[in-house]
DNA sequence: TCTTGAACCTCTAGCCACTAGAGATCCTAC
DNA sequence: GTAGGATCTCTAGTGGCTAGAGGTTCAAGA
C-alpha cells in the first residue's frame, strides 16, 4: 500500500494537520518515513483513522477513543467497557438536547414578543437585561 | 454604592476572574480604582454583568454579545440588529439539537445492539470501524 | 495604632481539539 | 535537470475562560 499523508488523509476524510496532531498525541502510532522523512501509511491506518474519525462526530473525547481503540486492538476483551463509554457520551447528549431545548424556548420567545421598534422596547434586550430570570447552566453551543 | 470585585462578582453570579477577563477584552469598561489600584464598581456594573451572563448563557458570542451591549445603550435605536442576532442563534440551537438528535438515534442503536459480549462482537466498536457510514457534520459536544 | 488574614492585584500558562502560517525540504512527472 | 506540488517541523492562535504563583491592600478586631 503505502500512502503518503495526502492519501490517507483523501481516504479517511481527516485534514493531513489533524493527522500529524493524532500522532503527536499519540492516537495514532508513529509510522514508517522515506529516506526523505515523509511519512508513508499502511492499510490499516485508513481504518483506523476512520474509526477516530466517526468517534469525534459522534462526540467522544481523545480520552475515550484511546481507550476503544485499545479495546478494538483486543478482541477478546470483555466490550463492558465500551458499552460503558457509549452510554456515559449517550447521557451527555440526552443531557445537552435537553438545555439546548430550554434555549430554544427561550430564544423564540424573545424573538417572537419582538416588535421591532426602538430598541427601548426590544424583548431580545429587555429578557437579557432581565436580572431576575432563572438560570442554571443553559448551554454551551 | 462602590462593590468590591468579590461584591460585584456575588451579585451578578459571575467569578472574579471573568469578570477581569471581560474587562481585558472589552466587554466590561475599565473601571475605578481606590488609592491601592483595586477596582471599585457602580450599580450599573451589576446590571450590565448579569445581561452579559444571561446572554452567555444563550449561547451568544462574545462579539454578539458586544452588539447587543451598545444597542442596549442607546435605546433609540432599532431593534432590528438585536432581532436579527437573536434569531441566529434560535437557527443555530435548532440545528444542533437536530445533529444531536441524529447522534442520539446512533448512539442508542449502538448501546442497544450490544450484547455486551467480547468486543470482537461488540456493536459499539464495530459501529465505529464502520467506514461506510454515512457522515455529515454529526456534532460537537 | 497595630495586626491579622481575607480579598485583591498582575502575569503567565493551561484547557480542548484543532487550525494556520512560515520557511525549508522532498518527490515525481516531464 | 527542473518545476512545482506535497510534505516536513515548529510556533502561535482559536474561544472563553480557569488555575496558580507571588505579591499587595483593605477592613475589622485587639
Amino acid at each position: 500500500m503505502d500512502l503518503s499523508i495526502g492519501e490517507l488523509s483523501r481516504r479517511a476524510e481527516v485534514k493531513i494537520p489533524t493527522i500529524r496532531y493524532y500522532e503527536q498525541i499519540g492516537l495514532l502510532p508513529e509510522t514508517g518515513r522515506t529516506e526523505g522523512k515523509q511519512r508513508r501509511y499502511g492499510r490499516r491506518a485508513v481504518a483506523r483513522l476512520a474509526f477516530i474519525r466517526h468517534a469525534r462526530e459522534l462526540g467522544f473525547e481523545v480520552d475515550a477513543i484511546r481507550t476503544l481503540l485499545s479495546l478494538q486492538d483486543d478482541p477478546d476483551q470483555s466490550c463492558a467497557r465500551a458499552d460503558e463509554i457509549a452510554k456515559a457520551r449517550l447521557v451527555e447528549v440526552e443531557k445537552r438536547i435537553a438545555s439546548l431545548k430550554a434555549l430554544r424556548r427561550e430564544l423564540r420567545k424573545m424573538v417572537e414578543e419582538c416588535a421591532c421598534g426602538r430598541v427601548g422596547e426590544c424583548r431580545v434586550i429587555e429578557t437579557l437585561a432581565d436580572r431576575t430570570h432563572a438560570h442554571g447552566k443553559l448551554a454551551a453551543s
